[in-house]
DNA sequence: TGACAGATTGACT
DNA sequence: GTCAATCTGTCAC
């Protein structure tokens, strides 16, 4: 039975939802069969004053979807070869978003193996925004996906007991070092597991 | 119109 | 530890 978050828990600030969503379960669909993974490490983007996150600049075709209501997905394309997936915060044109940045997988695991076919191991298929973006098949055609109604992505309560009220470490954002005051702001969360992008 | 940097990863020294 | 891969948006010319 499905669990899904509802629509009032995403309607909060992007910080209250980094943190509500560790531990819950991100779930993708495809061809009917699951695949899906705890969420163990997030990062709030605070939108118009955050000079890390993609909508301070205003909208473009690219981050359009940030200015969408919250439990919406943004997806984006970096580097020119990795996607990377966003949970989108708060209200419609409020451009706040909770970036996810790793994941315990549970199901599909032998999926995400096809898909990742150069990992080292388990630890390595989710520990990385681009690495559980190409575990789950996420990219451009799920861009703008409601995670409330969808059937191909969305999201499940599912705290498990291991996680129970474990410690959330709090750290700066990774890979935003030109965002200068923003560069150092304690906006990461991880839980302590094997699967978190850095230590 | 072109240079440049980016919410990353994997290969290599 | 270094570095290239190569799409998108921004800013300078």
């Amino acid at each position: 039975m499905t669990d899904r978050l509802p629509r009032a828990l995403y309607r909060k600030d992007a910080v209250t939802l980094a943190r509500s969503l560790l531990g819950q379960r991100l779930v993708r669909v495809d061809g009917g069969r699951r695949v899906a993974g705890l969420i163990v490490e997030t990062e709030a983007y605070l939108g118009l004053r955050d000079k890390a996150a993609h909508s301070y600049r205003g909208r473009t075709a690219r981050n359009a979807s940030m200015w969408k209501e919250g439990g919406h997905a943004y997806v984006y394309f970096v580097y020119g070869m990795h996607w990377c997936v966003n949970v989108v915060a708060a209200v419609e044109d409020e451009p706040v978003a909770v970036l996810v940045r790793a994941l315990e997988p549970t199901e599909g695991i032998e999926r995400m193996r096809e898909r990742r076919p150069r990992a080292r191991g388990d630890r390595d298929l989710c520990s990385g925004p681009g690495k559980l973006c190409q575990a789950l098949g996420i990219d451009r055609a799920l861009d703008g996906e409601d995670l409330v109604t969808s059937e191909r992505l969305f999201i499940e309560r599912a705290r498990r007991r291991a996680y129970a009220g474990r410690h959330i470490t709090v750290t700066a954002r990774i890979g935003v070092a030109y965002a200068e005051e923003w560069a150092g702001r304690p906006l990461r969360f991880h839980l302590d597991s094997a699967h978190v992008s850095r230590r």
